[in-house]
DNA sequence: GTGAAAGCGCTAACAT
DNA sequence: ATGTTAGCGCTTTCAC
């Protein structure tokens, strides 16, 4: 959701014929074409200096009430909008701060962005939102270009490989991990502990008699992949389950897409990436005539609302997405104050919900 | 997701102590400190001009593969980034365009910005996605910020009153309306024709023999809704349907919560403003042990991909959301080429996709 | 092919 | 309380 190429073909705002190459005081230029007002425009028009229109319009130190009305009017009048461009060059900084994420598509990013808005928001930060649909060249490229607008970068579920990473964590602008935890990389960061609360779901499995469960997998390129899949594994050796991987992507299309092959090893019960695979697992499911969880089990991961909306309702570990967010803030936050970019790491927990989803295994 | 407020308590990137009142020849700064790389450090470790730094950067005339190879190597060895805000003052514009929606966490919206990414990222422009919850204040605020950043706006859904619409078309920014039809306004806007399509789900569902529907309502301050509770209500008149209306907004959470005043009408049918609601709504009236469409059916809007995955699939209209996305583009474009805002109007025509959830009235 | 210098629109000392 | 002015980092004529 961002590009980097240049062209120049476009939008220009108009040619600027060479308009004097002294300053001349302020009265000599009277409000003539209908341009785009400057803040020189507006100081002309109201007969002051630029200082007092810029004192005005960020409405620091003193004006005095009567002069500071008559250049909001003038202003106002004028559509006077300050270039943010130009004070962010004048400010050193456009108090913007960037989000990029694999799939805007999926609520569980949108809960983590919700949490960090809101906490940006309070110190007058905006977020400039894109994604990059889980592709890391288009991710590392976005990122990078990103970088020239905004003062703080926060990666969510980064596919970066560790190269790409620490390239990154180079530059000037401050850059946060979030959803990823990798020990190498000299960046705070915050994640899910995904390990446990899947062990958590493998247990429950377990619990019902479910021994024989495939994992219907993420992104391979996904930290929480991994550890998901870790989990699943782990519970082979611990529980006593017999676990199997099939790939997909962690969306309604590839999980629908994976259920004939998860099939194929017989199991009693699908673990899945997240809730949207969940739900397109059990939607093929269905179609082949399965009923869930009387055939099948399925879990999810991150408890989605529309989660328990679906029939039936899903089974999953909800994730504090909110928590998650704040976090994310917060280490931008310190980034941001101290030059000095404490690695610091956060393990968030997430719990186990049960739903219809998962039933005795049959 | 985006805020105006103008704290300074933050990120001035280092204060930067008297550096000399008049420029000094390049060679006369050694590259000292290791603050942030500009193009004066650039050119200075390079020992060219700046001229020569920023055409290899931009990739602009004749600079002789050599020389350009040294500085592009300095460069990189700096880590160097040319601020994007520099570089939108010297050049009037940053290439931004902003998308302004209700609600980041509906699919319907996330396909749209796709098909409009896709269009604007061909022409080199990046897009900034915010959201504003659905709520007039907040997107007016939202927009008007955002307006200092970007060289064009869109806004989807757009739930802004008349005189507020009118005062952000007077600005310089194009403006283009997504998803709205608004005779009074002079701001170029594609919709979809969602009365046409509606008026196709009540005609289906009379022909099913429901004659007692619902409508359970979008948000009232969308022009989406005005039309299809206008079509709605048409079609008591031409095809002899009883309709009521309850309110809800157009989310998975509202469509659930208007159930049970929806029901107090004896309806044998729920038109649903989108998909969203329907699928809030049917799990709803699952808690309820009724049966859909056994019971009653349910129809949605949108298609979004979700509705074929949930049980029973959703009956909606799809709406042409790329398509939605690229005309959207390509309005903006032309505001952005020619000074011009031609008062360009454009709907586009959704279809109805019959499904499970709608079936003969009990 | 390369450099010098004039701004782009705004803010922040530093006067007054 | 208000005006002057020197830049912020980059692009872009205009000379050479």
């Amino acid at each position: 959701m961002a590009t980097t190429a240049y062209d120049r073909d476009v939008a220009d705002t108009g040619s600027r014929p060479e308009q004097g190459g002294r300053r001349v005081s302020s009265e000599a230029t009277p409000p003539p074409a209908s341009r785009k007002a400057t803040i020189r425009t507006v100081a002309a028009a109201a007969g002051v200096s630029t200082a007092t229109v810029s004192r005005v319009m960020s409405g620091v130190s003193t004006v005095s009430p009567a002069l500071a009305q008559r250049v909001r009017e003038v202003a106002e009048q004028l559509s006077y909008r300050p270039s943010e461009a130009a004070r962010g060059l004048a400010l050193g900084g456009l108090r913007n701060i960037g989000v990029l994420m694999p799939d805007l598509g999926n609520a569980y990013f949108h809960d983590v962005v919700k949490g960090m808005h809101r906490a940006a928001a309070d110190t007058g930060f905006r977020l400039l939102i894109a994604d990059h649909a889980g592709d890391p060249a288009n991710e590392f490229a976005t990122a990078w270009d990103l970088m020239g607008h905004v003062d703080g970068l926060a990666l969510l579920s980064s596919r970066l490989d560790l190269p790409r990473l620490r390239d990154l964590a180079r530059q000037t602008v401050p850059v946060v991990l979030v959803n990823r935890v990798e020990p190498g990389v000299d960046l705070p960061m915050v994640g899910v502990d995904s390990f446990t609360a899947t062990l958590e779901i493998c247990a429950h499995l377990a619990g019902l008699g479910h021994r024989r469960v495939v994992y219907v997998s993420g992104s391979e390129l996904a930290w929480q992949d991994r550890e998901r899949w870790r989990a699943v594994r782990t519970s082979g050796r611990v529980l006593g389950i017999d676990a199997a991987r099939v790939e997909a992507e962690g969306t309604l299309e590839t999980g629908y897409a994976a259920v004939d092959a998860a099939l194929a090893h017989e199991p009693t019960a699908l673990v899945c990436f997240n809730d949207l695979a969940a739900i397109g697992v059990i939607s093929r499911l269905r179609e082949l005539g399965l009923d869930v969880p009387g055939d099948i089990s399925v879990t999810g991961f991150d408890d989605i609302a529309i989660g328990s909306h679906v029939s039936p309702t899903l089974t999953t570990a909800s994730s504090p997405r909110d928590a998650l967010g704040r976090q994310a803030w917060q280490l931008l936050q310190e980034a941001l104050e101290k030059a000095n970019p404490s690695e610091t790491t956060t393990l968030l927990t997430a719990t186990l919900i049960t739903r219809e989803s998962s039933g005795p295994a049959r």
